[in-house]
DNA sequence: TCAGTCGAATCATTGGTACGAATTTTGCCG
DNA sequence: CGGCAAAATTCGTACCAATGATTCGACTGA
């Protein structure tokens, strides 16, 4: 016997994914559902918030609840595709739609710290080695929200106290890209391994990108080498909502890319 | 000012991100938060039901509240590291640890439908062609659960009434797989697009993969090409806590394949 | 000793109620 | 007709209460 409010819940969800209920739509009041389904507000609540939950709502107080629309950039993610400036995520393939066409605003941030266990690990810091590590982080901004999150970790040793490895530790974009530079400094990338998740948000990382509840974070971890020498790893992180990867191996249709395709997650 | 439950669900985070709460430890009882805050019940389960919905703690019935541990299997996603069976997913780089070391279980299915229109627009079928497609669906069970669903999609067009075109509509795994077989017909792989993203999962999904709030899916589409021509498209649909996607550019040391590692996204 | 039974602990579900806060609508007044 | 304020709508938070389901451990009887 199926619970009340999941029963509900499957009645909207059905509802919505059979387009009774369009993206932007306002699904029934909570009122409305209690009077419909003879049960109490709770039960209800329950049973939006299991939408809720699943990214599929949004709802609003004082307005009721509305059907989200799923509409993601798509990233050419390619280790290929790193621009002149090797530190910047990827271009985009985007499509034309709303706050996107806003000019995106990013900070940077520069720290030196003891990387932790994971980060050391990865980068090939054992216990004895030096373990500090030049963080830059950037955060690209978009239509007022945060849009990505980027850390790149590079082993201070790899750099310090030379002429241009000091340039990675400055507050500043690096001219020709951080890529450039540790290939100038004798570190050329000659391979690197890309590692995708997804996950659900902390609580802090639902504020900090300004995302509603049911919706996952994709994470993203480059971990580039020279040699056989760990070089950098490049950590983003983004709201699967508003992001998808892109990799293409081998030649592509010129034509595919102006078509402006993207793969949507929600297709059945 | 911070609503009661939320101060509660975020006492609780923080006591799991220190450590206090490690993987597989119980939570306090119900009862137990309700003295410690001095609430009501039904706030008490709204701080658990935030935790829950992050995917950070399990809550089962008559036993209690624990803390969920993430330790996701590794896949090698590469076009490149397709294997003899073009249509398997890909081998993956495992952790040795519990059921995985089970033998996975296949369940394959074959359907010629009638494309729907998001792929019939990614196999460039238009209005007037034959929208017909053959579908190989491939469930992968590990330890009785369903792991990973796959989707893939051929244009009936390209193999329709030819000796080995058939082989694509048996029920049976193809010797030598998809892509060799498409190769021998005429049309060979020649490049892929691959697109990456995520979403939260139905509620038919959810009982589908057996998966519990809070868990995203990790939905992996690959588009292959024989010259500029679709020939293909693969869709993989996967529960986020439990799988993670590499891919792999340039050289890569060998040694880091054994090292087993993984990146944790739940690493701060 | 061991298996089965029973009960306590604990969460799941559902109902009910009250008040607060945000939003939209309505209506009045200038 | 425009603007502003009041009212109605709607969701947010929080409390209490009752019953069912599940788990686990303790107890009992063979």
């Amino acid at each position: 016997m199926e619970p009340r409010h999941l029963e509900i819940a499957h009645d909207l969800m059905e509802d919505i994914d059979e387009g009774r209920y369009p993206p932007g739509a306002a699904l029934p009041t909570e009122d409305k559902l209690m009077g419909r389904y003879g049960t109490s507000r709770n039960t209800v609540r329950r049973a939006l918030q299991e939408l809720t939950s699943r990214g599929r709502i949004d709802v609003k107080q004082g307005s009721g609840s509305t059907v989200r629309s799923y509409d993601p950039v798509t990233h050419l993610a390619d280790a290929s595709a790193e621009g002149d400036d090797g530190e910047r995520y990827a271009s985009y393939v985007d499509r034309p739609g709303g706050e996107r066409d806003a000019e995106p605003h990013e900070r940077l941030r520069v720290m030196v710290e003891a990387a932790g266990d994971a980060v050391a690990e990865l980068l090939g810091l054992g216990e004895g080695d030096d373990r500090s590590v030049v963080i830059r982080r950037c955060d690209r901004y978009l239509g007022g929200r945060l849009w990505q999150r980027q850390m790149a970790y590079y082993p201070r040793s790899l750099t310090a106290d030379t002429p241009r490895g000091s340039e990675l530790v400055g507050p500043e974009d690096i001219p020709g890209g951080a890529r450039a530079l540790l290939e100038e400094m004798g570190h050329p990338q000659t391979g690197s391994w890309d590692v995708i998740g997804a996950k659900m948000p902390s609580l802090k990382e639902s504020t900090l990108f300004s995302i509603g509840p049911g919706v996952p974070l994709m994470v993203h971890d480059r971990l580039a080498y020279s040699g056989d020498r760990p070089i950098r790893l490049i950590r983003t992180v983004m709201p699967a909502d508003r992001h998808q990867l892109l990799y293409h191996e081998g030649e592509l249709p010129p034509e595919a890319l102006r078509a402006g395709m993207g793969v949507n997650v929600h297709d059945r």
